[in-house]
Parts: C-alpha cells; structure tokens; sequence
DNA sequence: TGCTTATACCTAATAAAATTAGGCATAAGC
DNA sequence: GCTTATGCCTAATTTTATTAGGTATAAGCA
C-alpha cells in the first residue's frame, strides 16, 4: 500500500472540509489529519499546504489567529463568513466534477 | 447545467480510457466524444488535448497513423504495447485517488 | 455565390498549482 | 548529545491547463 496519486486541485477544497468539520485548526495538525484518516494515501506535504493556506487567506476565505503553545507559536486558521458559504460550493463542485470523471473512467466509453 | 471545473491530472487517464476502449481515435473526435458522454459537464479543449497526446507519443505510450480522409488528414492516435499496460495502472491510479478524496470530502473530519 | 458552421490539426504565452529541496527554531524521546 | 517530532515557512522548478489565437477543407444554407 503505497501512496495515492495527489489528486490536483483537490487540495483546496480539503482544506476547507477541514475547517468546516473542525472550527479551526493549525497547519502541521492539518498534514497529520489527512495522514492519519486516509493511513498514509494521501500525504498533504506542507509546501503545498501553506501556500495553499495563504492564498485562502488573501481572498478572505479563511483567517488566521495566533497562540502561543508551549514554546512555539500556532497559527490557526478558520473561515470567514465568506468561506463558509464558498466552501459548501466549491466541496460540492469537487464532488460532482469526481463523479463524472469516474463515470469516463468506469464505463465502456464506446464511440461511433 | 454549466460546465464543471475540470479535474487537472484527469485529461491522460481519460485519454488512455478512450483509446482503451475504442482502439483508436482521433483527436476532435474525443473532444466530441468527452462532450457528448458527459452531456456537456465534461469539455476537454483542444488546447489541452493536443499537446497532452503529444507527451503521451513522447513517453512511448501511445502510437499515431495519419490517414486521408475526404479533403483533410485525420491523425489516429492508439495505445503502443507499454500504453496498454500503462494505461490500466493509471485508470486505475486515478480511481483509487478519487474515492479517497471523496471519502474525505464526505464523512466528518473530526480531529481531536 | 457568399457567409457561417463544422471538421481537423496545431502553437505560443500565460497562469495556476503542485513538487523538489530546502531553511529555521523549539521540544521531546532515548 | 543525537534524533525525531512539532511547527512555521520560502524559492526555484516543473507540470498541466487556460487563454487566445492560427491554418485549412468541407458542408449547410440563404
């Protein structure tokens, strides 16, 4: 059982089922979330994460606070108001746009 | 009913599943063929497809015979050898991402 | 006849998003 | 004292699609 394919363009809308099902959370807990609940099939890897991160930031969908913890720092991120309503649609988008893309992938696509 | 996102890294896997399935084909006739399969949700550019099938000629996957047809050349592109094999690996690469993601995209991501 | 649409191939420049390959620093485990 | 885990991040590159076209033949229709 190796590592899955990282499926592009789904990282965006994981990140904000994250958010949606946890309120707020930092961004190494995010890398272990995904870890653990898919056991290792999909590895978010942080370069992807964080620049990720800061572009959902920079178009108001998510926000950031920070706390210390111990010795180091913890930057949270949550969604806006705005967020919360683009993350419904654009988790949706994904989904549907998966189901038709296994459907080509899985019937007979005869032609002619 | 507009259009879907399309899914980035999906276009080679439903090219190999098109040629799988039909033995050959030529390039408008997949864009038609995705088109009319998917009602439309589904639209593979020919800016997309066409330098995808030329990656996929250059990594020896798929084969090409150029035939006169009417007025017009029409160039067939088929699975080689290594593109069959291939090409069931990577269908079957991209399925299993997908249910992943979807797994993810659809139960609670509770953390903690 | 002349105009538009369909067929059929393609490229160039750009943009978007991930990968590769790190850096930096604190804390915990052995 | 060394390694692993936690925790943030960036820069350069690569991959892949989008935007925006070009070229040419054939068919449909007014």
């Amino acid at each position: 059982m190796d590592q899955l394919r990282f499926i592009k363009g789904s990282l965006t809308p994981i990140i904000l089922k994250l958010l949606e099902d946890n309120g707020r959370m930092y961004g190494y807990e995010m890398t272990k979330a995904v870890r653990q609940m898919t056991g290792d099939k999909i590895v978010i890897t942080e370069a992807a994460l964080y620049p990720a991160l800061h572009r959902l930031v920079e178009e108001d969908l998510v926000e950031t606070t920070t706390e210390q913890v111990g010795g180091r720092m913890r930057k949270y991120y949550s969604l806006t108001r705005k967020g919360k309503k683009e993350s419904v649609i654009e988790i949706n988008s994904m989904l549907e746009a998966m189901s038709s893309i296994q459907l080509l992938l899985t019937k007979k696509l005869s032609h002619g």
